[in-house]
DNA sequence: TTAAAACTAAACATATATGGTTAGTTGATA
DNA sequence: TATCAACTAACCATATATGTTTAGTTTTAA
């Protein structure tokens, strides 16, 4: 898959996660330290966030990281073109 | 965790997994069409990979980038301070 | 012990992630 | 309609990831 599908990818899974959780972006940048814009770039497929800020992620969105990262490798290559 | 901690326990974890498999840095790069500096880096933990470059390092390591990214989550976290 | 392969280290350049500002858009609600 | 919160978009600045070269160190094997 390309950096930029894997992206979109990636987006979408993050805005899912954080509006299940009734979050704004806003908010969900309050917990983590980083400003609503870039988790706004993160959804959009704008960028690739490493591996760290990933899991600082789904530290956030979900209390194990672990199902977390499942879920979202799972979703990605589920929606591979 | 912080950053340096996670990248250190990261890179520990690609090149257990690169030994396991006999590949060379120069080798591994090769497959990712990445420079072997730079499999370097990420094994001394002195960069954060984007999660695309992970999956991408998954793929490379193992045949199940699910598997790859679980086990190395759960020896990132197994091994924090 | 010598030679070659594998790796580390450091320097520099470029691309991209990240921080921050401002303006504009969209959606919900009073 | 008007207002407000949430979001997108574009811009610029800085930090860090990534590419590349060169030199030096460690490991492996002849």
């Amino acid at each position: 898959m390309d950096k930029v599908s894997f992206n979109k990818r990636l987006g979408e899974f993050v805005k899912i996660k954080r509006t299940e959780l009734k979050l704004s972006q806003s908010q969900l940048g309050d917990l983590l330290g980083l400003d609503f814009q870039y988790i706004s770039r993160i959804e959009r497929g704008l960028i690739s966030p490493t591996l760290y800020w990933i899991t600082r992620l789904a530290e956030a969105l979900e209390s194990n990281p672990l199902d977390f990262n499942l879920e979202l490798i799972i979703y990605i290559y589920k929606h591979e073109q």
